[in-house]
DNA sequence: TTATTAAAAAGTGGCGAAAAATGGTTGCGG
DNA sequence: CCGCAACCATTTTTCGCCACTTTTTAATAA
């Protein structure tokens, strides 16, 4: 089970929208080759990476849901739409599209420091300014989301 | 059964931001060749370092949450953002990524003691200024949390 | 019982390889 | 013809390894 892990601060290349760890290309070894597919995070300002194996899951979903639903195509539509295949060059580098930077709030010119974070089976990508913003949210209350998710989990396990 | 225990005095290697336990390293033998996952602790200003067989566990259950639920990502990224997996070099010591020993508030170049303290099956690493000031709270009301945690514990039986 | 010695573990520093940042150049497409 | 992007080469830094010093612990002998 792919394990991505790691807080990697980097740089976008100053010439063109480049960049990309290194440990984490290591930790992806034989799932790069496959291509990495961006995309927008729907909850936040920030980018969603996923090996390319783990995108074919969500679009396995996605083609579960109804052609003549509304709701099911505002929803695949909201989800899907700017996600777009990626594949390091001979530098190990990514050329992001610059829609996405710019939804992720990460400025090419000046600001151009971000953070990528290996969440599992999947990445994050946070410009460092919203990054930090998360981290040091002294006053989230974890405690009461964390009980939300397991009564979740609880309910989901009776129902199956 | 893993039972980590003991509260060891160490310090920073001046040089880079190395470090190691030592008697820990006893006690954990077998687990080690795996390496350790260190991370943020949710609720304190200090870090968390399980072996890797324990995080796999805590991958696993990441990994059954909901992509499409925002709290289910919110409470993933919360949790697992910044965990990083280090192994023990040929001394036996551990490199921790400089942002996870910022969090914690321990200090490569002056205050650089620390405690780590085994907790059966994952260990805490404490600078030593914050480890003193939460040890020693006179005030802090041990009999309530105690009855309080008795009570969850009480209420899960029942559940089951 | 204490002291001395030996062996192992702990702590320190430097060196070298490998990876990452940078800058320049060429080629392709609009 | 201009601009962007892929490729290549060079410099710089990081970090992993190794060798050396110091401390601790244990054992044996006086």
């Amino acid at each position: 089970m792919l394990n991505l892990l790691g807080e990697h601060h980097c740089k976008l290349d100053p010439k063109g929208p480049l960049l990309f760890p290194g440990k984490l290309r290591k930790q992806l070894e034989h799932h790069v080759h496959h291509g990495l597919v961006v995309n927008r995070d729907i909850f936040s300002k920030c980018l969603v990476i996923y090996p390319k194996p783990e995108w074919d899951k969500v679009n396995e979903e996605m083609s579960r849901l109804s052609r003549y639903n509304q709701k099911h195509q505002l929803f695949q539509r909201k989800f899907m739409k700017g996600a777009t295949l990626i594949e390091l060059d001979s530098n190990g580098r990514l050329l992001l599209p610059s829609a996405l930077l710019e939804y992720a709030e990460i400025d090419i010119d000046e600001n151009n420091e971000c953070v990528i974070t290996g969440l599992g089976e999947k990445m994050e990508l946070w410009s460092s300014k919203n990054h930090d913003e998360v981290i040091l949210d002294e006053d989230f209350d974890f405690g009461s989301l964390a009980e939300d998710v397991r009564k979740d989990i609880e309910r989901n396990a009776q129902n199956q």
